[in-house]
RNA sequence: GGACUGGUAGUUCAGCUGGUUAGAAUGCUUCCCUGUCACGGAAGAGGUCGCGGGUUCGAAUCCCGUCCAGUCCGCCA
């Protein structure tokens, strides 16, 4: 070994050793006569001290280093004398009697500090530089405790950690696939999975019956802050279970990744409804940190001679607490904000409920103040709130205030950094009706089972499209401060069902059986009645440890927006010869 | 596919209601400095103002196009 110690171990209790620490130059303090030099590795940073006083040649040496020069040093632990408290290793320092330059190094692009000057394009560029930061670094070693309490959890309730192929096959619905040419059957391709969906539910035909992997997934489609063409998922499914079990086991593991990661005991996750979801938050991931709801109006506004709420299939608003104060400014900057095209609403109204107890509305010509107190009433409102109202379509409308709640939620500082408010939001529907291609889409995945009392509905009354009775699936998600971690469901394990959810989603006999014929074939020989769940590794990651839905510094080598690299700059274009041996030219 | 924001020194940004020599901070180089820890002080180097076109006597600044980056909508079962 090139060191005794590493830079982040050495305290006033090593005093007086001999030591060797190796590690990258921080930063040079030189005062013509002394020079400090910060040593960082990954586990700190020691300060090294060169004296002319005492070894002048040594002094003319480090005086010569660079930033990011790899050194290694050796000398004596010395206490300070003037000590630094704000670092572990504040109390001492190495007496340096012998350095070596293991690696030069240019100057880099940005300054490697907790606070960089660098923008991200740069960053990502130098990412490996970037790495070298005390935040992005903390954050790949946190990621690394999650993935270790994650395993130690699953080993200890007897999962078994299964591989599964990337080279498999493309299949319609879902994502858009990567896809891989084939060379040695040339005009086909294997397609990269969008998660190991089928092989885990062929795990449990095996008798695998705990099964889990933090396997990689490939999705071909836009990204975001929060999305990746290639992300991690922690992988789970078991066998002869019922939801309830899924999600106790579940909920398991996220507390216990919360108590190894972070010392925190998270109470029991409540359960909402993806009714009540949408209804109370106009979101299938409710930010429960905090109330705000949603209240519909349409039976205290309607009949008022106010067209636009008699026009409106559905008119909600959310009680914005103590912002009565609002200025005409505030509220038409609000009302911009709904009207942006991302939103969508047409207007805003708004009725304050002022502090002498009068109510003021923006539609006050049509109400008068016993009707506008009625509404008040519909939020309990106080003196001093404010109620903002949304009308429109009611899908629309409903997702517009989900957000407006979002945003006032924020501008309330009401989205506590520090707090993680846990759910289930459980009875998803199963199915959703697509008008463009008019047919129907699963909206989990075509594996995801109906709840019983829907099961007739499947053969005798899905060609009723669009109809008013929606079926429900044995479907989950996990879902922590509005950002869904995590969703599974109860699979389909009977091969009718599963054909006839094929035929319910649009595909003839001979799709079914050429894109889904393996899985159904494996359910001819004792498929076990099974479940399970996947949770977005990234995204867990990156709210258990900051708390945040920005997943790319959690990663150590992440695609920009249009998934490139900018560090290898791929994707890029390959040789005519490759091209020719697989077949594309 | 769409909306919005940005692109100026190595870096982060200011300048942008058109007008002398395009600034600041930081980094870099040199010098001074023996207890700093974001050390301090002095001097210096450093710019195709993303790219192309247009308007104008004159464009970093206005207009059009284009590329790149970021956030969001669509999309992501």
């Amino acid at each position: 070994m090139l060191r005794t110690n590493t830079c982040g171990e050495l305290t006033i209790k090593n005093v007086g050793q001999i030591v060797s620490l190796c590690g990258w130059l921080a930063r040079a303090r030189d005062f013509g006569g002394m020079t400090f030099i910060d040593l960082r590795d990954r586990y700190g940073i020691t300060q090294l001290v060169f004296n002319s006083e005492t070894n002048k040649e040594l002094y003319e040496q480090a005086k010569k280093l660079g930033r990011e020069f790899v050194i290694r040093a050796t000398g004596d632990v010395c206490e300070r004398s003037n000590k630094n408290l704000k670092i572990p290793s504040g109390e001492i320092e190495i007496i340096v009697n012998k350095l070596e330059i293991l690696n030069e190094s240019k100057t880099p692009p940005f300054t490697i500090e907790d606070e960089s000057d660098g923008g991200d394009e740069l960053r990502m560029k130098y990412r490996y530089l970037d790495l070298r930061r005390t935040s992005v670094k903390n954050n790949l070693l946190q990621r690394h405790k999650v993935g270790q309490a994650v395993r130690e959890y699953f080993d200890a309730n007897g999962f078994a950690d299964i591989e599964t192929p990337f080279l498999i096959k493309s299949t319609p619905e879902g994502a858009r696939d990567f896809v891989v040419p084939s060379r040695m059957s040339q005009g086909e391709f294997y397609a990269l999975p969008q998660s190991p969906q089928t092989f885990k539910q062929l795990l449990m035909v095996s008798g695998f019956d705990r099964y889990y992997q933090i396997v990689r997934c490939f999705r071909d489609e836009d990204l975001r802050a929060d999305r990746q063409p290639e992300f991690t998922q922690i992988d789970c499914e078991m066998s002869f279970v019922e939801q309830e079990d899924v999600l106790q086991m579940f909920e398991g593991m996220v507390k216990h990744i919360f108590k190894k990661v972070r010392n925190l005991d998270l109470p029991k996750f409540p359960r909402m409804t993806y009714a009540n979801a949408m209804k109370y938050y106009g979101v299938d991931k409710p930010d429960t940190r905090f109330e705000m709801k949603i209240s519909e109006l349409n039976d205290v506004v309607k009949g008022k001679n106010f067209k636009v709420y008699d026009d409106a299939e559905l008119i909600g608003g959310i009680c914005a607490k103590g912002c009565a104060e609002y200025t005409r400014k505030q509220l038409d900057k609000l009302t911009e904000w709904v009207k942006r095209p991302q939103i969508g609403a047409g207007g805003l109204g708004y009725i304050k409920y002022n502090s002498d107890g009068t109510l003021k509305s923006s539609f006050d010509k049509f109400f008068d103040e016993p009707s506008l107190k009625k509404i008040a009433e519909k939020f309990s409102a106080k003196q001093g709130d404010l109620i903002l109202i949304l009308a429109g379509a009611e899908t629309k409308t409903r997702k517009a205030l989900g957000e407006l709640r979002l945003e006032m939620g924020n501008k309330l500082g009401l989205r506590d950094k520090s707090r993680f408010e846990c759910l289930w939001v459980v009875d998803f529907p199963l199915l959703e009706w697509n008008e463009e291609e008019q047919r129907w889409f699963a909206m989990h995945h075509p594996f995801t089972s109906p709840k019983k009392e829907d099961i007739d509905w499947m053969y005798n009354g899905y060609t009723e499209k669009n109809s008013s009775h929606a079926p429900k699936a044995n479907a989950y998600d996990v879902v922590i401060n509005g950002v869904e971690v995590g969703g599974g469901s109860i699979r389909i394990h009977n091969k009718e069902l599963q054909q006839q959810m094929f035929k319910v989603l649009g595909l003839t006999k001979e799709e079914t059986e050429q894109k889904f014929g393996f899985i159904l074939n494996a359910f001819e020989f004792g498929a076990p009645p099974h479940g399970g769940i996947a949770f977005g590794f990234d995204r867990l990651c990156s709210m258990v440890i900051s708390n945040e839905d920005y997943i790319r510094d959690y990663i150590a080598f992440p695609k920009n927006n249009s998934g490139r690299d900018v560090m290898l700059d791929s994707p890029s274009p390959i040789d005519e010869k490759q091209k020719k041996e697989l077949g594309l030219k």
